[in-house]
DNA sequence: ACCCTAATTAGGAAATATCCTAAGTAAAGT
DNA sequence: ACTTTACTTAGGATATTTCCTAATTAGGGT
């Protein structure tokens, strides 16, 4: 949950989960669209992995990363928890 | 829209707007709940404020946080645009 | 005027994040 | 076996965040 919201706090980040929208994505063709070094990209995209918001599947030496619907949503529920008044627990929080 | 998702990003200032879900609270009542000194929850107001998730509001010699769902709700669109198959702008990407 | 309560700002130490270049791994082609 | 392609890890400089204590501001009461 905590990783969650990290991931999500820097702008690159966001934007590859912008981009991730669209389908899968290999590690390369991501790094390409921004104008940082490709090793900067790779740990952007640790980070995201680290928070569930994105997997990776190996299709022979590209790697793909895809993103994960159900961390986003986690992080919604969160938020619709905020806005909304029904219930809620200590565990919300964390 | 960064400032936002930055300030969502610490689990104090999570756990700080959860409580005021229930309504606006003083600076001193939200320290009190927190195993940390004051100043630091000072300061973790004002990055809530700089995100416009809080406002404040003077009482005399008090003041109120009160949550502000709009920011909320901003947050949420582009969280809403992630899993959603809608159309989208650049703009989203900030 | 003086003090108390409520809260913030200042200054600084320690931890973490962000970015780079260089080096390493691993699959695929020749 | 060697090279190329695709990508990650290592190491390190710099910037930012997080937290503390001490000092300050501002309103209210006596």
């Amino acid at each position: 949950m905590n990783n969650l919201f990290k991931a999500l706090s820097h702008p690159v980040r966001r934007r590859i989960i912008a981009m991730l929208r669209q389908g899968p994505m290999g590690s390369g063709e991501i790094a390409a669209a921004f104008d940082m070094s490709w090793p900067t990209i790779t740990g952007h995209l640790n980070a995201l992995k680290d928070s569930e918001l994105v997997s990776t599947e190996k299709h022979g030496q590209s790697v793909r990363y895809r993103l994960e619907i159900s961390a986003v949503e986690e992080a919604m529920a969160f938020l619709m928890d905020l806005t909304g008044t029904g219930s809620r627990t200590p565990e919300d929080d964390k």
